[in-house]
DNA sequence: CCAATTAGGAAACAATCGTTACCTATTGAA
DNA sequence: TTCAATAGGTAACGATTGTTTCCTAATTGG
């Protein structure tokens, strides 16, 4: 192991970056959410961050990197939230209730109307170029996965019913919250994706 | 009722349009269901459909025209092909396993690559004009409407479990089709989605 | 102090955007 | 045949796109 110092804040030779990269990239976000990659325009960017133009190209090479940056923090912050509310010692339908409900906040109000970047960008997979497209079909996996996770999970535990093939299980969940998602964009109620969240998780459970 | 003569094929005066417009508007609407709106440009169009700019922009006003014509047909087409799927004889669950088969078929292979130009556009909502933006909520709006009056039929008839409550069911059943359609852009299998159908008409199933 | 190095910012780049002006082509009506 | 009306096509419009250039500002290491 390498001995690391990171007390003293050693800074790098030349003058130091004047803006905060993570509350930069936040704002970045929210247009990648708004408009997609396409659409948003280093313009809006601009606007949105406060930097110009030379300093967007002096930290990112083009907009390309400048997205992926952005996507793989908003993944980043989804995937910990995610693993926030999964507490090991609940039983599986009781991780999957709660990350269903997760997803209902997620959806409803304001926020939902912001929409996500992955299902966003999900809807851009057939133009997307092949990087973007790797980035964004990971993501959506790591989704299903997770899911699936879960479901087995809950039928080892009994807590859900032995009878579903965990994989299909998994797959129409991991639709429906990729649908939630959208149907979020039009601006619903947080009480409709609850009393979704509620319904499901009872028809998963052992009888 | 007022006589109305179909036959005889009257032209109004001046030069006769010189292509089909639904011919155009499919090619349009392939534009369309892989950019989205504000990605996919006139340029495109152009190519695509082989018009110029003059001859599309005599046919509509502008881009927000011509994609509202496009929308328009692409969802007349959707309900009609889903209508013709839907046999009043049949039970309420039997017609639910068929539209869910049918967005299975809808959602995967190359076709679900392309992608769903209601749930592209949905993915968009936030940045759309009111104008398209109502079209866009209504498209939406009536595929929930249309799972809910299937889950009352299904109910009514015997075929799905009494103690759901109808309006939860279609809501979960809706954001499952629309996540499909995400799903089907990064290029699933028929396989996947079938099994997804079946259990889920599986679930649905009065004991 | 003086290089070396990197960030910030303004202005300009070519390319493309949606749109329009203007011309020719084709029809119905007189 | 001639007029009015509409479609098709070309070329251009100003605005905006992503990106680059060039200059100044701020920092580290000597």
């Amino acid at each position: 192991m390498t001995t690391k110092m990171t007390a003293p804040k050693r800074h790098s030779p030349g003058r130091p970056r004047q803006f905060d990269m993570d509350e930069m990239l936040d704002k970045a976000i929210q247009v990648f959410q708004a408009r997609g990659y396409f659409s948003a325009s280093i313009s809006e960017i601009r606007k949105a961050t406060g930097l110009t133009e030379g300093s967007l190209y002096k930290a990112f090479a083009d907009k390309k990197a400048l997205f992926s940056a952005a996507f793989e923090r908003y993944y980043s912050k989804r995937m910990t939230g995610l693993q926030g509310i999964l507490r090991a010692d609940d039983s599986g339908r009781e991780n999957l209730l709660a990350m269903l409900r997760h997803y209902a906040n997620l959806s409803s109000g304001e926020h939902g109307k912001l929409g996500c970047l992955i299902v966003g960008s999900a809807a851009m997979l057939s133009v997307l170029d092949d990087d973007l497209s790797h980035d964004v079909k990971a993501a959506l996996q790591q989704i299903e996965s997770t899911l699936a996770t879960l479901v087995v999970k809950g039928q080892a535990d009994g807590s859900i019913r032995s009878d579903l093939d965990p994989t299909a299980t998994a797959k129409w969940l991991w639709c429906m919250l990729l649908g939630m998602r959208i149907a979020g964009k039009a601006g619903r109620r947080r009480e409709e994706f609850d009393q979704v969240a509620e319904q499901v998780s009872a028809l998963l459970k052992q009888p």
